[in-house]
DNA sequence: TGAATACTTGGCAATATTGCCATGTAGCAA
DNA sequence: TTGCTACATGGCAATATTGCCAAGTATTCA
C-alpha cells in the first residue's frame, strides 16, 4: 500500500472541497451565494476581475460540486448547495486569531 | 480600491488556513494530531515521504497557526491549536457526498 | 570526544494554479 | 438576418506548490 494508496479516497476528495474554497475570490463568492442565488454578472460585480476569470472560479466550485448552476435567459445563476460551508469560517476565524496573536507575539 | 486591497484582510487569511489544510497529507496529519500530539517522525511513519517534506508540510500548518511545536529532547512534537478545525470535516463529507451523487447522477 | 538520531533548511525540477486575451456559444431583440 | 449581452473555453505566461536530495543544527549516547 504506497502513499497515493494510503491517500486516495477521503483524505483526497476532503482536501479536493477545501482547495476549492482557498482562494480569496472563491470565499467572497461562496459568502455572497450563502445569502441567495447569484448570477454570475452579479459576482463579477463584487471583484476587479475578467469575466472570464469569474467563470473559470466559478467553474472550480461546480467542479466539486459546492455549487450548481442554472441558466435561465441569457444568464446563469449560482446556487450554493452545501450552506454548512459557511459555519466553516467560525473555526477559521479562530484559527486567524490565534494566527494573529501568534504574530503579535513574536514580534513583542 | 483594487482588487487586492478589498480581497486583503478578512478573505485572504481566511484562504491561508484553507490553503494550509487543502493537502491530503496535511489533513491526515491534522485528524492525527487531533488525538494527541505527536512527535514529526510519528507522522512521518503514517506516510510515504521523505522527512524533510513532512517538515515542511508541519511548517506550512504551523506558518498559519493551527499547531505549535515544541522540542523535548531530539524530537520535536506538534500540537493542534485549534481542535474545531476537526468539526470542518463534517461539512466537508457532506460536500464529498453531494459531489459523488453528482458524479452518480451524472454518468446514470 | 565522536557517532548516531531527529529534525530543519536550501535548492531544484516537476507540476498545478491564476489571470488575461482571444474566441466560441446561447439567448434575446430588432 | 444582424447585433448585443452573458457566459464558457482554449491557450499562454507568470507564479505557487510539492517532493526529493544534500547539507546543516541540536541533542543524546557511547
Amino acid at each position: 500500500m504506497n502513499r497515493s494508496e494510503r491517500l486516495s479516497g477521503k483524505l483526497e476528495l476532503r482536501a479536493q472541497i477545501l482547495k476549492a474554497l482557498a482562494h480569496p475570490t472563491r470565499l467572497l463568492f461562496v459568502e455572497e451565494l450563502g445569502k441567495g442565488e447569484r448570477c454570475v454578472c452579479e459576482l463579477q460585480g463584487m471583484v476587479d476581475l475578467d469575466m472570464s476569470t469569474v467563470s473559470k472560479h466559478l467553474s472550480v466550485l461546480k467542479g466539486v460540486g459546492l455549487v450548481t448552476d442554472q441558466k435561465r435567459g441569457n444568464q446563469v445563476f449560482y446556487t450554493l448547495q452545501t450552506p454548512c460551508i459557511l459555519r466553516i469560517f467560525d473555526c477559521v476565524e479562530q484559527a486567524v486569531r490565534a494566527n494573529l496573536q501568534k504574530q503579535v507575539e513574536i514580534f513583542r
